[in-house]
Parts: structure tokens; sequence; C-alpha cells
DNA sequence: CAACCGACCTGTTCGC
DNA sequence: TGCGAACAGGTCGGTT
């Protein structure tokens, strides 16, 4: 459930759920999970830490703790972290139980088993290195401009590295710059001020409506709403999982083309 | 610096 | 119906 839209819709669920709550025990069923410290290490010193606040950096969640340190989860492509009741049916991909003071579990489930977990005193030391929140004010269309300059890179690949901005991804990147009108294999140092302007104002704009639609469940169903209710930014993708049908502002079917080793989806006719 | 590929993993869908 | 191929929201490291 990746993206930036879905990780801060469960950062806000979770919030209401976990601040002030105290965590007893931890079970690692995939120790690969655990990318530091080590995992008994990682569960020993997670007993008896309470939440202090919930918070996203790019698509990461991140847990403060008392004894100022900090749980990261990147859930990558198929995580899934949810409180439940402990006699809740479990899911069979589990890989890492938080088992919480009031009975209730904090569960992390991940069929692939992409997904990672850290706890650290330097948070820094994970999130160094990532871009920009694409939905900081700091961040205005003058500062985008500069940002693309010499990059001789297809904004495509370029959206979606989160050095560059920190948490489009696929489906995102692609609605982006279908709203903008460009094409996913421009060059991004031949914007001009006004298509960067534009660009600059898509990716508010459908990170904004995304979050407000608590984002996008795909047909697999694997994100969802703690209540089991789908994000509903699904029904509002213009090119993303659309191949053949027709494009919301023009009617030109929608073509999907491999770019960077991914699918991507656009308008040929809308995006230059 | 930019593009490409294989890993890491499992589950689901597609095409014949 | 069956079966292998292709594909999936992400990221990293190595090569060209």
């Amino acid at each position: 459930m990746p993206e930036l839209p879905e990780v801060e819709t469960l950062a806000r669920e979770l919030r209401d759920v976990l601040v002030g709550r105290g965590i007893i025990g931890v079970e690692v069923r995939w120790p690969r999970t655990v990318a530091a410290p080590d995992p008994e290490t990682f569960a020993r010193r997670l007993a008896g830490r309470r939440v202090l606040e919930v918070r996203r950096r790019g698509k990461w969640l991140l847990l403060g703790l008392d004894g100022e340190e900090w749980l990261l989860v990147h859930l990558r492509m198929s995580g899934r972290l949810a409180v439940e009741d402990a006699g809740a049916p479990e899911d069979p991909h589990t890989r890492v139980v938080f088992h919480l003071e009031d009975g209730r579990r904090l569960r992390f489930s991940d069929p692939r088993k992409f997904g990672r977990m850290a706890l650290t005193a330097r948070p820094e030391d994970w999130l160094g290195g990532l871009g920009p929140e694409p939905l900081d004010p700091a961040l205005t269309p003058e500062r985008l401009v500069g940002m693309l300059r010499g990059r001789r890179v297809r904004l495509k690949p370029l959206l979606a590295d989160q050095r560059f901005l920190a948490g489009l991804g696929n489906i995102y990147a692609d609605e982006v710059l279908w709203r903008a009108g460009l094409h996913p294999l421009r060059r991004a140092d031949t914007l001009t001020p006004e298509e960067t302007a534009r660009l600059h104002g898509a990716i508010r704009e459908v990170l904004e409506e995304a979050v407000a639609r608590r984002g996008t469940t795909l047909a697999d169903r694997r994100y969802v709403l703690p209540d089991g209710r789908p994000g509903e930014f699904a029904a509002h993708l213009a090119v993303y999982g659309r191949e053949g049908a027709p494009c919301p502002r023009c009617g030109a079917p929608i073509v999907r083309a491999r770019v960077g080793g991914r699918s991507a989806h656009f308008c040929p006719r809308c995006q230059r």
C-alpha cells in the first residue's frame, strides 16, 4: 500500500489508536523484516516502551517512543499494519506482532516480505537521503525549477525517485504527469517555467485529493482502512491501470509503456 | 550522471 | 481446466 497518501492515511488512523499506548512485548516471525538492530535486541528493547507520536516522512511511518528512540516502518510493496483484538483472525503473512498493554495487537503482515522496520535513536541515518515533502509549502514552483535544472533524466523516473521528492510512487507519478499534461519520457531540464508551475500544481492537487479520499485501494484490496473500508481514490484515477480506457479529458485511449523497467500509463494526446 | 538489470519474495492474473 | 509467463504500490547495488 505504499505511496504517500496511503502512508499518510495510515499514520492518521494509527495516531488515534497508538499515541499513549504501551508496548509490552514483540514477536518477530520473519527476522529479515527487522533491518536493525538484530531481531532479539529489537524485541527486547521495545518491550516496556510507550508510543508518544506517530508521523510520516515520504513513504516511511515513524513511531516516536519514550526513551528518545524511533520505530521506523516501510511497507514497500505489500506491507500492512493494523491494530486488532488479540482474538481477531490473523493474516497468514503476519511477520511482526506488537503486544499492546490494552491486550490488542499491532500486526505487520507482508506477503512479499519486502517491508522493513528499524528501531533507532538516529532516524536521520535512515531518512537523511530523502528529498523534500511534496506537500510542504516551502516547496514552491520556483524551488521546483531549481530542482529540475541540469537534470537530464526523464520525468517519470525522476518523480518516483525518493531523493528528488519523498512519497511519490508508480501510481501517483503517472497521475501527476497526466494532470500536468506532460509526457513521462520528457527530459526534466527541458520544462518551461509554465510547465514546471503546472507540474507543481499537479503534484499538490493529486496528492491532496488522494489524501482526502484516504488513498487508493486496488483490486487486490491489500490496502484498506482499519474498519476494512477501501480508500476511495481508485475511482478517480485518470490513467493508472486504465490501459485502453478513454482519457477523462480527451477520450483518447490510455497507453501503457515500459519506462525504467516499470509500467507508465499516459494519454498520448494530452501528454504531448 | 543516466539507463538498465537482477535481487529480494509471494500471490494473482493473463494467454494459449 | 491446466500451466507457465508476466506482472504487482518499492528500493538497492552493480554494470554499462
